[in-house]
Formats: C-alpha cells, structure tokens, sequence
DNA sequence: TTAGGGTTAG
C-alpha cells in the first residue's frame, strides 16, 4: 500500500504502519504520520502506540517522545514502549521520570513496564527508589516474573548488594539461563570471583543450559583468578559450540588468556576475529601494556591506526601511555601525548593520562620535569598521581622532592600505609632518623589496613589460595617448612630480607617472621613442591607485591631455574635467571 | 504493540 491511495481511517494507517514496524521504514512512518496531521485524523490509541513503537525501533527518541506527548489518552504499551526506549538506551532518570508520570496518570504499571523501569535503577545512586519500586512491585503479582525478578537481582548485584540480589533469586519461582547469568555476573563484578566459579559449576548440574553470555561472565571471573587451565576449558567448550562467534565472547577470551599470562592465546583469538569493537583493541593493547612489552603496544596501535575501522578510546590511550611507559618507551609514549593535546586523534587527554605521563616521567628519572608537569596540569593532581611521583623519588632517590610530595600526600591521604613507609624509608636514606621515626609514629595512629594480602596458584585446575595468616591449606606445614630452607639457602646467595617493608612495630626478628609470611613467599613455595622440576611457576597477588618478595622471587628464579610469572595488581612480572620484566620499578 | 543477563580501563 502507497501513501498516494491511503483512506483516512483505522484499517489503512494501521496496515501501512504495521509494514513499517516490520521493515523498520521510519521515513515512510514519518509520511503516515504527517498524513494524519495533515487531514486532521486524531489517531487512537493503538495507532498512536504503533508510531511510538516503530520510532523507538529506529532509534527516533525524540519523535517517540513527541508522538507520547501528543496523545491525549495513553495505554500502559504507550508509556512502557518509551520507558524502555530510554532504559535501553541508559537514560535513567528520562525513564524515572517517566515512570512517575505514568503512576499519577492513573496507568497500572505491567511486567514489561517493571522489567525496564528496574534496569534503569542500576548504578548505586538509584538505589532508594529502585527499593522503592521493589516494594511496590511485592504487593502485585508480578514479584515472582522471571524478567521482573531478573531485573530486580541484576539492580541489587549492580549496586554491590550481592545478598539482596541473591535472596531475589533463591526466592525465583522458576530459573531460566538469563536469571542465572545476572547472579553469576553479579558475583563476577564484584570480583567475587571463587563464589561465581562455584554457583555456575552448582547452576550447570540443576540444568541450565549456559549461552554466550554466561560464558562471558564466567571469563570476567577467570580473569580475576587467572585460572589458565579453567579459561582453556571454557574456550574449547565455547568452540564446539554455536556461541563462538560473538565478539564479546572473544573480548573476554582476549582477556582471560591475557590475564593469565599467555598473551600468544590472547593474540591467536585476536587474529581470528573478523569483527572486532574497540574492545578487541583494548583488551589486547591492555594484555601488552601489563606485560611490560612497549614496542608491541605501539606495533598494534599503528595498525589500529590503519587499519582505521574503530577509533581509539579513552582506555586505548590509557593502554598505550602505560605501555609506553612499563615498556620503556618514554619518548614515544611522550609524543603520543603531545599528538593527544593537539587533538590529532579526537580524544582529549584526560586525568587518567596525565598520571600515565607523570609515571612514565618519574620511571625514567626525569623527576625534575615530572613535578613541572604536575604543577602545569589543567586539574588538581590526585593523590595517584603524587603517590606515583613519590615512587620515582624513591626508586631515583631524589630526596628533596620526595620528602615535598610525601608530606603533601600524607595530608591528603592519611589512611595509605604505603606514602609512610616510602617517606620513612626516604628520610632513613638522608640519615634523618629523628624524622623517620615521627613518620613511623603518625603511620601508627593514621593508617587503615583495607584488604588483606593473598595470593593463588592454579595447579591441575585447582586454585590454592595462600594468606599470610596460612591455617587452611591442607599442606601449609609442608610448605612452611620447605620456606625456612629457602630463607636459609637464599641467605646463603645473597639474599637480606629487606625489613622496611613491614609495618608494623616489632623487633628485627619478628620482622623478617612476617616478611617470610607473606602470601606470595607462600605460593611460590608451593608451586616449587607441587609441580615438575623445570617447569614455570605462575603466582597472583591481590596486592602490589612488595619489594622483599620481588628480591626473594628473583633469587628463586635463578636458584631453581624456573620462571617465575606473578601477577601483582598492577602488572606482570616475568622472572628469569633473577632478572624480571619490569626492571624492578613496579 | 511494551520486558530481564555480557567484554577493556580505574
């Protein structure tokens, strides 16, 4: 049917319009709609919901919205079209907003309207009226929907309120694979990393059937874990079946091999892909950049460049800036920033830049430029930012800046044990002991322990988590004892237990006790008695591993002959024959 | 006619 021959009536507009919502023909729905306006046709309601509906289809919000206003008299299809018009699109408060209109106008909200009214309360800051919206939902009947309980957990699991968002699902009369999927993803975001391994092994044997997003969310917890051989699995799973195509689904393959240390596994998926989003990019560029490995960085940025089908980001930049810098390309990195300024990629520099340039600076020893920088900056540095150079002044030992920055960061961040000790250990260097000491009282009075260290080794598909307070591990007296004959043996070749790095208050002795606790000395000892002589060694920290255990790591490499591959928080750290990839600034 | 879960960085 043609515009041309169109009657004004129901039946014509309604058939033409249903042909447009079919072939998504937004011009020839704007022409229907002018045609009515035009003969002075009041559309009723049903044909006024149509248009709505092909506009949001077409992602023509504002003629969506406007149709919306226009109508006199709106159904509850009416107002949910638009509401998740906007949820879709992340304009929460639009669909909040909405949704309250909806309320006084006297409309009964249905399931579809709670499924997409919920979604937009996701974010933390929406949380109050997202509870808000729970209660109202308890006292209809839709509480026990499935896609109005997926949504309500997913709102809960996205505002860290993981037993809320569990609690809605145990309460779920019935579970399908999308239900699933956001409580292992809830768990998986939170870097709950064991417990959402744990729920889709638990998930798998109750039936569900996983898809590519379930898969995606398990990766997002293998990379938190590094589970090598787990992320294997998955991938060789994922191949056989019909999900191995979605591009988020490699992003995360990307990164879980990546974050495990195997970057020819993530670059192998990378080549593979015929489609790939920026994410791609980053997610390989970031694998690099961990790695230390700079020329490559720059090498896949190029062809990023010319290859000229995404444009680059604000993570990519990101990326490459540290990797410039972890890599030792100070100078490229530089000009990549200066070409940033200029506007050459059309992306402005933001702060997260900056601190990169300030690291890459402070690494190279050109401490002097490095505080120019931060005094030129657009934005008031951040207390990253002087805790980076005040790392550099360490590592360079440049004691008059470095006693400048500690103290400004000791005002601005009290609670970081880390600024007491460098700055401590600074002032030891220049033999003012008397100040070390005040430093060392303030840290006594000031500091908050925020998480405790541990770390992880995968062996046989296994995770063996080891804390400094070890009383689980089944074979902790084993490997207690094999470390006292490492200590000693080490002692032997050189090594001296580097005892500024404890914190606490204690005598020598008690000292180079906690310093043999930790939990990476831990790991690595039991790697070296639970796996084949010769064989590489592959240890997680939560934390930024410390400068004892980084020497200790050292000599083990070389007494042992093994690689050592430990991934701290911030980087990797490939140990061979005593030396490591980050040449001991981290 | 309207609905729920996913990837990089910090």
């Amino acid at each position: 049917m043609a515009i041309q021959g169109l009657e004004t009536n129901f039946n014509d507009y309604d058939v033409l319009l249903n042909e447009c919502v079919n072939q998504r023909a937004v011009r020839e729905g704007q022409r229907v709609h002018a045609h009515m306006i035009k003969s002075c046709y009041l559309p009723p309601v049903y044909l006024g919901t149509r248009l709505i509906v092909l506009y949001v289809k077409c992602a023509c919000l504002g003629d969506a919205r406007k149709m919306l206003d226009e109508m006199t008299l709106r159904n509850v299809v009416s107002w949910t079209a638009m509401i998740s018009a906007y949820s879709q699109r992340g304009y929460a408060s639009e669909a909040l907003n909405l949704f309250v209109q909806m309320l006084r106008s006297g409309t009964e909200p249905n399931e579809f309207t709670f499924a997409s009214v919920l979604t937009s309360c996701t974010g933390g800051s929406w949380l109050d009226l997202g509870r808000q919206i729970h209660s109202f939902v308890s006292k209809t009947s839709f509480e026990s929907h499935i896609f109005v309980g997926s949504s309500l957990l997913d709102m809960y699991a996205k505002a860290g309120r993981i037993h809320e968002a569990r609690q809605v699902f145990e309460c779920l009369p019935e579970r399908d694979v999308v239900s699933c999927t956001a409580i292992i993803s809830g768990y998986a975001q939170l870097g709950l990393d064991e417990e959402a391994l744990e729920l889709f092994r638990q998930l798998l044997t109750e039936g569900m059937v996983p898809n590519h997003v379930t898969y995606t969310s398990l990766l997002t917890a293998l990379s938190g874990l590094a589970a090598l051989d787990l992320g294997k699995q998955v991938h060789s799973h994922v191949l056989r079946s019909k999900v191995h195509s979605y591009v988020v689904l490699q992003n995360s393959l990307i990164d879980v091999y990546s974050k495990c240390g195997n970057l020819a596994y993530s670059r192998r998926v990378f080549d593979s892909m015929t489609d790939r989003t920026v994410i791609s990019w980053n997610a390989m560029l970031v694998g690099y950049s961990k790695h230390g490995m700079g020329k490559e960085v720059v090498e896949l940025f190029n062809l990023m460049r010319e290859e000229n089908k995404v444009k680059p980001v604000s993570v990519t930049f990101l990326a490459v800036l540290s990797g410039c810098s972890h890599g030792g390309m100070e100078d490229k990195g530089l000009g990549i920033f200066h070409e940033m300024e200029k506007g050459k990629y059309g992306a402005e520099p933001e702060m997260v830049h900056y601190a990169c340039v300030v690291d890459l600076l402070g690494r190279a020893g050109r401490i002097d430029e490095a505080f120019d920088f931060i005094n030129k900056m657009p934005f008031a540095p951040t207390p990253a930012i002087w805790g980076s150079l005040l790392g550099a002044c360490r590592v360079h030992s440049n004691f008059e800046i470095g006693e400048f920055v500690g103290r400004r960061l000791l005002e601005v961040e009290p609670e970081n044990a880390g600024n007491y000790v460098i700055l401590s250990n600074l002032y030891a260097s220049a033999g003012r002991w008397e100040d070390m000491r005040t430093i060392r009282e303030l840290m006594k009075e000031k500091v908050v322990i925020k998480e405790p260290g541990r770390s992880w080794i995968e062996i046989d598909q296994i995770l063996h988590t080891f804390h400094a307070s070890e009383r689980t591990h089944p074979r902790r007296e084993e490997v207690k004892t094999k470390l006292m004959e490492l200590s000693v043996k080490f002692k032997e070749v050189g090594y001296v237990p580097d005892l500024s790095c404890v914190l606490f208050d204690v005598d020598e002795e008690q000292k180079e006790k906690i310093l043999l606790n930790h939990s990476e000395k831990l790991a690595l000892t039991f790697g070296l008695i639970a796996t084949p002589e010769g064989l590489p060694i592959r240890v997680i920290k939560n934390l930024r591993i410390c400068v004892d255990c980084h020497n200790f790591a050292k000599i083990f490499s070389k007494f042992y002959g093994r690689e050592v591959s430990l991934r701290d928080k911030t980087r990797f750290h490939r140990i061979v024959g005593g030396i490591c990839s980050c040449g001991d600034y981290w």
